[in-house]
DNA sequence: GCGCCAGTTATTGGATCCAATCCAGCAAGC
DNA sequence: GCTTGCTGGATTGGATCCAATAACTGGCGC
């Protein structure tokens, strides 16, 4: 059970995100202080801090309910974290990988070789090669030490759907294009090519969130349904 | 007086950024709440707000210190705005800027040159300058229309020293060129030519962070007294 | 029948209260 | 003399209480 404030906002945060709190909802303070079993006062710090990262709206003397993201809104987050990740790549190449660094990425890039290499791609992979894919970007964004690249990262993935990062790819030959970018970048970043990891984060990050817009777009109903996109409002 | 826990936070904030509350200060609810005239619960919220926002370090049942920013943190959230900020431009570009955009801009530009006519800088225009070099900023970031854009540059702006963009160039040279960087960057943007204003863009805050260095590597007691930078520490 | 107004209820906002934890000072033992 | 353990004071953390504001319902008038 959650008691201090930050715990109770990282439950909350994470059921947002999740979807099983839907955008637009209100959270009324007593019943949701209850069924956390706790009181009114860590659970308004935590609303307090969810609102100052954009996951709440709050109106005074309304209280607090759950904020509606548009399409353009994940978009814009993705323009971001292809600039904050393209930025982190250069930095982490101009100081050099470490040793454990190193070695991350490149079990990162042998571990999705081998998902990859049937040709197809079965819905148990997409676990795995999602793991394998935070991990991948995770291990280069710490390699970059730059404390609000990794913030503001972890701020972009507070957008309902932006949070797993890879699930509206189920094409294969997406998944595989996303791959190669990875072996590339992961090559670049060995030799310390700060440019060309850069160039190649950037349109990385970007084309995942092109074909989040194309996914999206087209067939939405279905996706919502399996994804389970609920917290996303598509205008 | 301030009442609401935003409020309060907003208060607090400025006092720390201003360097009034200073790095390392342990903040007592007790006193604080005395002093503001406002409970502990509200005082409470605002706490946990800004150690959010990576103002206040927080342990649990020992309180809530200032936190203190290292001359690495100060440069960190430079190389993240040079990147933010010439994302902007080319955002801005993209849609194209409207009539009061373009207005603004070319009111900095035509401003700033009045500034500078002189050839020489008066301590008196520095007031003028700096709110003249906030609005070009301001103007060119709410163009680009990106919620996290404009977040996210805030949040640099919330580490003591950069909330006053230009306070370290007080040379006359340093702001000539930092105005001739505003100069070609509204022409790049009024010409749609998104490219050029980013790279610009990106050198521009790349090199306030240079200056702001290598003003602080040398000479930098005289500084800290002169401008009051009491809340960086200069490793 | 529809809309406006008033009284009631529910919810938020702020203050206070009590328990739990931590820190400082002191004393006793090694 | 130094360290270690205890105790009292102070501070934080969580719960509860009361006031203020807003939503809801019912009644009244048009």
């Amino acid at each position: 059970m959650a008691t201090s404030s930050t715990e109770i906002s990282d439950l909350l945060r994470e059921r947002i995100l999740s979807g099983e709190i839907r955008p637009g909802e209100r959270l009324q303070q007593i019943p949701l202080s209850e069924s956390l079993g706790v009181s009114r006062t860590p659970l308004r710090e935590a609303l307090a801090i969810l609102t100052n990262e954009g996951l709440l709206i709050y109106e005074p003397n309304r209280g607090y309910t759950v904020r509606s993201f548009s399409l353009d809104d994940v978009l814009a987050a993705f323009d971001v974290r292809a600039r904050l990740e393209a930025l982190a790549c250069g930095l982490a190449a101009r100081r050099g990988l470490s040793s454990a660094t190193r070695r991350v990425l490149a079990e990162c890039v042998v571990r999705g070789d081998r998902i990859l290499s049937r040709g197809t791609l079965d819905p148990n992979d997409l676990g795995p090669y999602r793991q394998m894919n935070v991990e991948f970007h995770d291990a280069i964004i710490q390699a970059a030490n730059n404390r609000y690249v990794t913030d503001f990262v972890r701020q972009c993935h507070n957008v309902p759907l932006a949070s797993d990062r890879i699930f509206v790819w189920e094409d294969y030959e997406v998944i595989k294009r996303s791959h190669d970018d990875h072996r590339r970048i992961a090559e670049a970043l060995s030799e310390r090519d700060g440019e060309r990891a850069e160039y190649l984060m950037r349109e990385h990050v970007y084309f995942a969130g092109q074909v989040l817009k194309h996914s999206l777009d087209q067939g939405l109903q279905q996706k919502r349904a399996k994804f389970n996109m609920a917290a996303v409002e598509v205008l």
